[in-house]
DNA sequence: GTCTATATAAAGATAGAC
DNA sequence: GTCTATCTTTATATAGAC
């Protein structure tokens, strides 16, 4: 069971649906369908059916989150800009999510166990980072007025809406539309 | 069917539930529980089922909201700050809502037609009035830089991502929270 | 590993009594 | 206006052939 073509195909099916959609609105058929089998056969590579593949899904998406961001930190130096534009870059690689949906929705919908672990793991994988590089940048005596558990936290709000911003509304890039809401973020820390 | 107590307990109990989690996460019997009664007797108030229902109240919802955040931005005369914490104070005075998941989740699960129309009233209700403020500052020759429909964009999901925050997370008020971010954003936007 | 067939349960919806 | 009873459809899940 553990590794095969045909289960990665089932597992980023339902990552991109899962993530795109969310619990409810996705059924077994729709990932079973763009894996391209038969929804039953999606049972034999997820023997815990929905719910388990979700939280194996979500799980994995938010351990490469975390990967991914902390890369993006490390490349950024000590420059907390060049930082925060980088882990603007990775979100913007990944497929779209929404953290709002997932605690609102999605979770109340899984087992309370396993909705907890990915809470934590959501926020440990994308908040927490972004927190941290803020405060960092303080401590090297940058000046950065402000709560900075609030501003990570609106900042990361501003990255998530622009990802699932439909492409009709756009105008330059979401690169360069993110660059500037965290440059004018930024900014405003300092103009204070 | 157009007006009694029993049915305006319905479309309360409807707004809250779609606009928390959505019209997949929703059934109509959560609704019917919410409102007090068995769900065969809701379709004496909805005679369009579960889709004419989550149509009606969305719109009602954001019908709502263009007429209150009409009123903050009034009510914040020709002061783009005042008008800013006014929009935040009505919209946290509001049932939480999460447009990211509008989009990518509910409008692909309804009809098109509907699905447009809502799209286009939640566009001319929430994000319209905050860009034409940001348009309005600047006609009166305040210095704000930058790309005010991506800014405007961006101050909405701050809102919203604030909005739907764990009382858990919260040290401050939201609207204290809320105001931080937009002043934040407003000093950035003076000082590039 | 994948399918057909089938079981089970839940959800949306309608009919009709009261 | 609200209920019980019922119908239909859809979704999750399993059994077993190939």
């Amino acid at each position: 069971m553990s590794h095969s073509e045909a289960r990665e195909r089932v597992l980023q099916a339902a990552e991109r649906l899962f993530a795109e959609r969310g619990y409810t609105a996705v059924t077994v058929k729709d990932i079973a369908a763009a894996a391209g089998i038969h929804h039953a056969s999606l049972y034999h590579h997820a023997p815990d059916g929905k719910e388990g593949l979700f939280v194996e899904v979500m799980t994995r998406i938010l351990e490469r989150h975390r990967a991914g961001i902390a890369d993006a930190v490390g490349a950024g130096g000590e420059d907390v800009r060049a930082q925060l534009h980088g882990i603007a870059a990775w979100m913007l690689s990944q497929p779209p999510m929404d953290m709002i949906r997932m605690a609102l929705s999605d979770m109340p919908a899984i087992d309370a166990a396993s909705a907890n672990m990915l809470a934590a793991l959501a926020f440990e994988a994308m908040i927490v980072p972004i927190v941290r590089v803020l405060y960092d940048a303080r401590g090297r005596g940058e000046l950065l007025q402000g709560d900075l558990g609030n501003i990570a936290g609106g900042i990361f709000s501003m990255l998530q809406g622009l990802h699932t911003l439909p492409e009709a509304y756009l105008e330059r890039s979401r690169q360069e539309m993110a660059n500037e809401l965290i440059d004018v973020m930024l900014a405003g820390m300092k103009a204070r």
